[in-house]
DNA sequence: TGAATAGTGTCTGTCAGACAGTATCAC
DNA sequence: GTGATACTGTCTGACAGACACTATTCA
């Protein structure tokens, strides 16, 4: 039996007189930041090259920003969610599929787009770097993979009536043959008897677009909180890789280093040995890895 | 200098001839799932009440869904950012404010509401019971705190070509005067050579509106998440209480009892404790501390 | 042989799980 | 005293930090 609401009405006689109202709404865009790993180069042959932590931007070629860099993104169209629109930007902008992707944040700051109300749908990517191959030809806009640098500045903790307020200032720096961008972003938390608020405002900023700062200081943290409980940098690595390499990959996300024996420990059971090994590589051989799919034991 | 763009634009120039495509944008809600710890009846005088995890839904009063229930929440404005809309709801629905919220995920399937193209921003509010009072008397539309429980029935993982798809199936179980509803909800993670997706389904679900089993359970399981290496649970407490009762809160959100000891050191530096004691609790009185705001040490 | 990385062994301190024991109130 | 909760002490095993040691390749 079909419920009838105060008009008298069913719910299929409701949908079919309903209307959208013509209050305002708002553009949602999914912008991206996708992650990949580098080597840097290394002149001595025998010693292996550093990790990058990479970060793909796209130079803006109209107003607002002009000329600014910006994160990859674009609206979410009527028959898609946020996370395809992401799929299909990531598509379109690298050439890549069935990577790893996470929603991230939904940024909605009144103004933070200068023209319209537009909300901004945030998702991390991780993709291994020999899987991509940046469409260089295009270039009405150009893109290119920024080294990401992102360090804490100041830590400050303040009492006031009835709680404290806590900032950390962080700096981050993106750099590539385009130059060098930075950025400072405080994350204020303030704690109350009842309540614990947190916001991130960015402080200064040369070189990016829109509050695309924030939202990339805030996939790096995200990135290094789930590092550390999570197998979510092996989508970071190519099929076969050692766990040198795997270490090296730990170190550039958390921006320290860690001891080998205690990480060979820790990822033991994200990974499967193979038979291969390295070669040629000037010095002892190491065994390869690849990602652990089957059963722990 | 100002930069001009492929018309020969000012930044200035071009956001002043800007005009707002007519192309489509969904509504953007935001809608919360407020949590609660109250006490249960209990019979014996001696005895410690259990707690119960509520969590605050109203019932609708017009279609779609007429006379199901709904997680509180409304559209966002246009001079608000999703936050500021959800705890404007919050002040509208509890009469509370400056408490513990937290954006949890943005919800954008689509036909999620049969009305029209409707995403949702889902905010997680922790509140004191002691704090809110309901106001009953407003029964145009009917608001209740249902006590929740999320269990998992049934844990699977399936070997596929290249990978492997793990598969959990939860019961959400939400009763009050007003009834039971029961959703089931399943979480699937397809794990492959390059990429880790994961996706919740709603399998069963009688008498909860729209999309929202998915989102209680994802709150559940944030916060679940979030109890083990926060002080987020403390927010549910009044400003005093024993370190029994906090225990208890922990033990209702995670479904699992711990053990007295280690609890006591786990929590040591998230409380302080106060001169104040329990009196004619029929026992033992007990210590009362409240949240740690201090530095520690 | 030397320069470099690969890989393992083991000590130690911290901390959570487990459980037992003592303390203290209201009636 | 009884029945209930409050609170503490301590054993044990798991594990991360720290460091040292051995192994192996290639020029």
């Amino acid at each position: 039996m079909d419920m009838l609401d105060r008009d008298g009405l069913t719910e299929r006689e409701f949908l079919e007189q309903y209307r959208v109202g013509d209050y305002e709404r708002p553009s949602v865009a999914a912008d991206m930041v996708i992650f990949t790993v580098t080597d840097a180069d290394e002149d001595n042959y025998r010693k292996l090259p550093e990790k990058e932590l990479r970060v793909l931007l796209i130079q803006r070629g109209g107003h607002p920003f002009l000329g600014k860099w910006a994160l990859p993104g674009g609206f979410v169209r009527p028959d898609e969610t946020t996370e395809q629109a992401a799929a299909r930007e990531l598509r379109e902008e690298t050439g890549v599929d069935n990577v790893y992707l996470e929603q991230l944040y939904t940024f909605s700051d009144i103004g933070r787009d200068p023209r319209a109300w537009v909300m901004s749908c945030s998702y991390m990517a991780l993709i291994d770097s020999g899987q991509v191959q940046l469409k260089a030809g295009d270039d009405a806009v150009s893109a290119a993979w920024f080294k990401a640098s992102y360090r804490l500045l100041r830590e400050r903790k303040e009492l006031i009536e009835g709680g404290y307020v806590k900032k950390l200032l962080h700096e981050l720096k993106l750099s590539s043959d385009h130059g060098e961008l930075v950025a400072t972003v405080e994350w204020t938390m303030t704690a109350t008897e009842t309540s614990t608020a947190s916001s991130y405002a960015i402080v200064s900023n040369d070189g990016l677009a829109f509050d695309h700062a924030k939202i990339i200081a805030y996939a790096i943290e995200r990135l290094r909180g789930k590092v550390n409980y999570t197998d979510i940098a092996l989508h970071l690595m190519p099929k076969l890789f050692t766990l040198t390499e795997l270490q090296q990959v730990y170190e550039v996300i958390l921006d320290k280093e860690l001891l080998k024996a205690a990480f060979r420990r820790k990822v033991a059971d994200l990974v499967t040995e193979t038979d291969h090994y390295t070669e040629n590589a000037g010095h002892r051989p190491s065994r390869l890895f690849r990602r652990r799919l089957e059963e722990i034991r």
